[in-house]
DNA sequence: TTGATTATTTGACAAATGTCAAAGGATTCT
DNA sequence: AGAATCCTTTGACATTTGTCAAATAATCAA
């Protein structure tokens, strides 16, 4: 990225700390940042039928946002909050938007971040397609051993598609 | 879209016909085109443990390419079929990519795609994950009932997600 | 048309997972 | 510490779906 584009970015940037339990982005509120978890710990979830489905978790140094409400301007159906305090590094929505549209190096950035969620979201897709809640799990367990360290089962459960008795069961076996 | 950008678009695009059962996609080929069906109708699948696992179809008018092949400019894991002698205009991959480079509007367009293939593959695992096999058929059935009478019953039931023989049954007791 | 191939249905059974209910554990707050 | 709340495990059973095998049905090609 040019110095130039790195320069503009910096205006739009803005840092929080959220503490544990709050919330970095609300129910229905419009996506105005792009999320940063420079430290801490952080849930996405949705409500489906009155439950919480957990949709991914965002750790140390990722990226997290609803990249749905963001570029669509709608209220956000995601709602991120902090599992432990957190400290964010947010960039501003409206003026992201702005330059990516003259500016072509941060429509590419636009294009990551979608290509990154889309193959994510296919990998789920499969996962839940192929795999049995079993592998599911020890896949995470691999993958991402201090999730499951940081958030109760009933989370874990929600995000691999199964209850939480399977997953109970599931883990007394290992 | 200015008239400029459409302009330099036009450079882009080829027509094709390909008769039914030939490749509009070849497997490990790199996605050289965006492809728009003008008319007829194709088959977007990939292999899994050496079975044909389907992901989409189109239709008329529709949009199909390996949006990751023809991102990373690797060889395609998906195919695609033509499932009748079908008309395929095609939008060649290096000069589109090459003016998304300089053309915000061209970048726009990308954007646009993956933003549309994000909400169509986070439907797909909610479906997989919330609705039973009946219910995902029968909604297919409501929603692409064309699909249902294009292709065999064994295409369906591996998107779906579900063995043919389940399908079947479900198929039975509708 | 006839045989070969492919697609679909059906039956019997097994495996995976869900649901409901209850009992233990752990944690937190006062 | 004790009460309240939340989290996790366990049991019993139902349901969904898969697997394997075989029988029909439909399609295609010579």
């Amino acid at each position: 990225m040019s110095d130039a584009t790195q320069a503009k970015l910096q205006e739009y940037i803005s840092v929080v700390e959220v503490p544990k339990g709050e919330f970095i982005l609300k129910h229905q509120e419009v996506c105005g940042y792009i999320f940063y978890i420079e430290a801490g710990f952080a849930r996405q979830y949705y409500y489906k039928d009155g439950k919480e489905i957990t949709e991914w978790f965002a750790g140390n140094r990722e990226f997290c946002f609803s990249i749905t409400s963001y570029f669509d301007g709608t209220p956000s159906n995601l709602l991120i909050e902090a599992v432990e305090d957190s400290t964010v590094i947010r960039l501003h929505r409206d003026g992201i938007l702005q330059l990516s549209k003259t500016n072509p190096e941060i429509a590419q950035l636009a294009i990551q971040m979608f290509a990154r969620s889309l193959k994510f979201s296919q990998l789920r897709t499969e996962s839940i397609l192929f795999q049995s809640a079993r592998d599911r799990y020890l896949h995470l367990l691999d993958t991402k051993p201090y999730v499951i360290q940081k958030v109760p089962l009933a989370h874990i459960a929600s995000f691999l598609g199964i209850s939480q008795e399977t997953l109970s069961r599931i883990r007394a076996k290992v």
